[in-house]
DNA sequence: CAATTTTTGAGGTACGCAACACAAAATCTG
DNA sequence: CAGATTTTGTGTTGCGTACCTCAAAAATTG
């Protein structure tokens, strides 16, 4: 049958809580907020009337009544790959949430992949600004740039690509070795005991991130599929033409080829070459981010998996990240654990 | 370099949008809140002035001067395996944060697997709840509750399980025909061509997320892996000691099984059973759920693949739709599509 | 143009809390 | 017990919006 408390239909206020414990609001503010200059005596009187009223703080109301606004920038690539484009969309999504709590984010565009422009970006950053979010570059000017901010007391938080020997409070983003153990099990379990080489294929290997993918991919496929070896890492540097013919050459030179593991972007050029090969259905393609494209490819049947994170969460956890910190409110770890999504053909969203 | 627009430090109130356009406060008060009274001429002046200013309703101030408060309903099943017992609790901190929000949820445990009860307990709910979330049953009663919940004027949002053809205004939940074919595909792909038998455990086909679940899978499983045949569809009612018993019969019984889909509970008596055997490792087992035992299941290796959908997402999401559509707020689908998670070994959270 | 209707303005209160000033009471000190 | 100190009470203001009343101004009508 129907069981289950029931709540007070009205929240008790501080006045409520002052009447009960026998005080004035005054104390009881003092108490709350953890303001000195009360007995413990009393403090005790008023924490019991809190908990036997179940008083919570109206969160609008306390917003309003303290009158912050925060002001947040997001340092995004300049670089165009639909990940990226997808990223600043939903940043701009969350911006116009954010507006409604009296949160500000600009988006400041630069080409992440310079240390030195990266971290000048940082440096001339507004001093109006109580939070950062970047993706980052785990390089020691870029480490600098972001401890001196975090000194200077803004919050930082990296997205998508940590700078982890920095001092930011929280990277959103997922954990990079093991989506590329994910990746390599995938692969292995796919492949299923057939012998032959797999290939992979990053942007740059002088991105943490793609590196990070790559180190676990290697991990699991030389420890557990021991019928299939790695070719050497191949840098197509995000572009899909360079991708194209990097790929081409692979299918040319290898006719034990049976799998691609692509670690970054240039998806585009890899199924290019794939199909054009013939051997698109019997080489497994794993790769990283949904995007149109992607998501055409799985459909298609050249495509095996995606490895994704989700862009949306990513822009929102940072928000909600930075904004958390600056009002010195807690955050739920479980809500803002950005998960490594496996896509297949069914449950793509 | 550093580029992109810096907006205005501190935010446009309604008394800036009356100055810049002219008119009282009142007057723009009316313009947007949308009553009458007010010549176009001046609601285009008004507009014109709230766009050029960016003005944004102050959400926090707004829903103070309202002073609205929300009280929901969650009907939840008594039933206690992990998978409801996880969703409980994170109703409850669901619960704990509305609370700052001026909402209130009330748990409601009933057993929503008989259609009688579970009709009785949503229309014996108090008149005071302008929300309700309910793990439905797609029975003709329960439709009949729904819907006159709904007529009545209350928001009324299916979880986990849908009654599709009520007048629910959302579904919180995952596509379970979807998550039937990834699990069939996962199968599929892992077996790659061995040739015998596969077993379908459901909960009971009563249920219609797992008659769903099972039926998105024979779909994939007979269209694509001829190699495969499935064995009939058991009902272990969720019970580990049954589903044990079970497990044990069709592996004493059938020496090509090399495939286990379950699509409900009892997970810990399939992993004794499989274990029992000897045959965990060639066996290829997926299941729907993470739990504290599904998770030792799979990092040992027993089982091979969990199709997860994200009880506190869901939880979290349920509020949010119910909040929304209380207040006249659009909410983002995007935000609110739960997505068919598959965990391997590599990417638990 | 006068009468009527419509539109606009001025002003107020309330929401629940934060933050502050200052006085009153209680407690402690020598 | 006077004086100093700590603790508590009273009171106020302001945050930005919603919602209300009543009067003044403007537009529309006959």
């Amino acid at each position: 049958m129907t069981a289950g408390a029931t709540q007070p239909v009205t929240r008790a206020t501080l006045e409520d809580v002052a009447r009960a414990a026998g005080v004035s609001l005054a104390t009881v503010d003092r108490v709350v907020n953890r303001r000195e200059g009360v007995r413990a005596k009393t403090v005790a009187r008023v924490e019991a009337a809190v908990a036997k009223l179940g008083y919570r703080a109206d969160l609008a109301a306390a917003r309003l009544a303290r009158g912050q606004t925060f002001r947040f920038a997001f340092v995004l690539p300049t670089g165009s790959n639909s990940f990226m484009t997808n990223l600043t969309e939903q940043v701009a999504r969350t911006a116009d949430w954010l507006a409604g709590h009296r949160g500000f984010i600009d988006i400041h565009h630069v080409d992440v992949f310079d240390p030195d422009v990266l971290a000048g970006a940082l440096e001339n950053l507004s001093p109006a600004y109580q939070g950062v979010a970047v993706i980052a570059l785990d390089h020691p000017r870029v480490r600098a740039a972001i401890d001196e901010l975090v000194a200077r007391g803004v919050a930082v938080v990296t997205l998508v690509s940590d700078a982890p020997s920095s001092s930011r409070v929280h990277y959103v983003g997922i954990d990079n070795p093991a989506a590329g153990r994910t990746a390599a099990t995938l692969m292995g379990r796919f492949l299923a005991g057939r012998e032959g080489t797999v290939a992979v294929i990053a942007g740059s290997l002088s991105l943490r991130d793609h590196t990070e993918r790559q180190f676990g991919f290697h991990q699991i496929l030389s420890s557990e599929y021991a019928n299939l070896s790695a070719l050497p890492v191949i840098e197509g540097r995000d572009d899909s033409d360079r991708t194209r013919e990097l790929t081409a050459a692979l299918l040319a030179r290898h006719a034990d080829l049976r799998g691609i593991y692509c670690c970054g972007a240039g998806n585009r050029g890899i199924a290019d070459a794939l199909e054009a090969s013939g051997r698109a259905r019997e080489v497994v393609w794993i790769t990283h981010e949904l995007t149109e494209h992607t998501r055409r490819f799985l459909v298609r049947g050249t495509l095996d998996a995606i490895i994704n994170q989700d862009a949306g969460h990513e822009a929102r956890s940072a928000a909600r990240v930075l904004l958390a910190h600056c009002s010195g409110e807690p955050i739920s770890p479980d809500q803002e654990r950005i998960r490594i999504d496996i896509f297949l053909r069914d449950n793509l969203p």
